[in-house]
DNA sequence: ATCCAGTATAATGTTTTCGTGATAATACGA
DNA sequence: TCGTATTATCACGAAAACATTATACTGGAT
């Protein structure tokens, strides 16, 4: 529980979202994401770490430059399915409107 | 993106987690979830309603009780996926620890 | 009207998290 | 070896999240 809930702050981060998104592609090393995302180099960098230690992604140094790759692509599963549970959530929202109004 | 990278936030807290867990066997009232997670009635009513507000639990007052209970038990699938890349993402923990020693 | 149980809110202090700017570390080419 | 490009880290300040304690609010019973 106490993991799961680490584990999902992961993705709790708008700009980290982000660096995810750009990876959807495939790989791309880090001056890649800070283009692809428009954040600073630093943030970007950090983020990455993150996302290593966390064990989303793959990092992949090549020569001077890093690469870095979504390790299981079943994430973007668990992304998708979020994204479906926060619409029938707005439903709730609605209705509780309902019950006030 | 913004909205859902707030979605994840929900559940990026262990409290709220074991909440939805107590809330997991259908409705209960604030002190039931209070008995079944051992945590504050402030604090179980602080994160009752941020769980509300978010739509995930719907709220409902019965004389001076108030029961919640999950809106769309869908969230349950979605932990569960969360649980299953949690696995997964162990794996890349374990091989990347084998590309250092 | 009063008291009590159940629930919500307010105020407060502590800890995390985020982003930035500057700087270090590394690899490569001239 | 020196300079440059790429990436990582450090130090810092600001903002947000959490938990706790105390207090307010509500409905029902006496």
């Amino acid at each position: 529980m106490e993991a799961l809930a680490e584990y999902f702050k992961v993705f709790s981060e708008p700009n980290r979202l982000a660096v995810l998104e750009a990876l959807r592609q495939g790989s791309l090393n880090v001056t890649a994401v800070v283009e692809a995302t428009g954040l600073s180099q630093a943030l970007v960098s950090k983020h990455l770490k993150l996302l290593t230690i966390a064990g989303v992604v793959r990092r992949r140094p090549e020569g001077s430059l890093v690469y870095y790759q979504v390790f299981d692509r079943g994430v973007f599963r668990l992304l998708a399915l979020a994204e479906k549970q926060l619409q029938a959530s707005r439903q709730q929202q609605l209705t509780a409107l309902q019950s006030v109004l």
